[in-house]
DNA sequence: CCTGAATAGTTGAATATTCAACAATTGGCT
DNA sequence: AGCCAATTGTTGAATATTCAACTATTCAGG
């Protein structure tokens, strides 16, 4: 991948560790703060995005997709989600490979009691942190990455 | 926590939205790169903090603190790191409930091979994809909110 | 309509991480 | 000195996540 290694810079180095350093620190408060609530970051995530889906149902690979998980690691989460009674599976008709996931009634109350805490937490620990501009130059910059990022995968 | 929902604006969700998900996929990204040289991203940590220490060593509590790692989990990757000959235990004679993780050659051999690859991969995915005001703003900006997670955590 | 490649999703075993309990000091206080 | 609280580090069990294999189905091409 490199011929001659090209070191940071001390600011592209201070950029970096600072950047990292914080994302897992506050990653790491999130994940507490949603605890108090019996939930994980990767269930609320979940739970939210069955929420503002259609008939509050997905199917396991959009679900994956837009999560970020694999399909692996969802289908166990579900499972145990299942089993808390938030959501339910169902066969898939038009494609009988796949599965839906539902949210029931019981997970819909638990995101919507969770939820307030949440952006409370996030903005507790970031968003109120830093300025309007700050925010649209976040908004910027990781749009940036990310879409190297697409463009890296599709070669 | 929250005694109002004081929900998130359009452009702060998306300033979230886009910084998560990016972070993750490029995080996801880098422990892949990594893993050709047969490391994970903690292990590069916990190698990297070891070779900028005196003499290749550090107190297991102290590189707990820097890697932001729990103490129970570098215990587990330290004994795993012990049996791919990367480092070893010693006891510390000033301390006896202390230990010293040191590095070996091989530890630091490994280190020198990946780390070129992965300097490179963190330009490829993160610092040469934005611009200089970009990486000072970062800076600046994750300063800020790990100032702030460090306050909360005091009181 | 058949065949083989791709897709959806699950599963169980292998790994990794967290959690709670523990032993062995150390340090402050009286 | 003697005692109790805090610190250091480890351990094994409980959870969570990855990995590789697998079934069932769909889809594209002949």
């Amino acid at each position: 991948m490199a011929s001659k290694p090209k070191w940071l810079t001390p600011a592209e180095e201070t950029a970096w560790r600072k950047y990292i350093v914080a994302s897992r620190r506050m990653l790491e408060a999130l994940d507490e703060d949603l605890a108090t609530n019996g939930l994980s970051l990767s269930d609320y995530e979940i739970l939210v995005h069955l929420s503002d889906a259609k008939d509050r149902s997905m199917r396991m690979s959009d679900l994956a997709e837009k999560t970020i998980l694999s399909r692996s690691r969802l289908s166990h989460r579900i499972k145990y989600m299942e089993g808390k009674g938030w959501v339910e599976r169902q066969k898939c008709a038009s494609d009988k490979r796949g599965t839906w996931a539902v949210m029931t009634t019981k997970g819909w109350n638990t995101i919507v009691k969770a939820a307030p805490d949440h952006v409370a937490s996030i903005r507790e620990r970031f968003i109120d942190k830093i300025s309007k501009a700050d925010q649209a130059n976040i908004a910027v910059i990781f749009e940036k990455v990310e879409a190297n990022l697409r463009k890296n995968f599709k070669e």
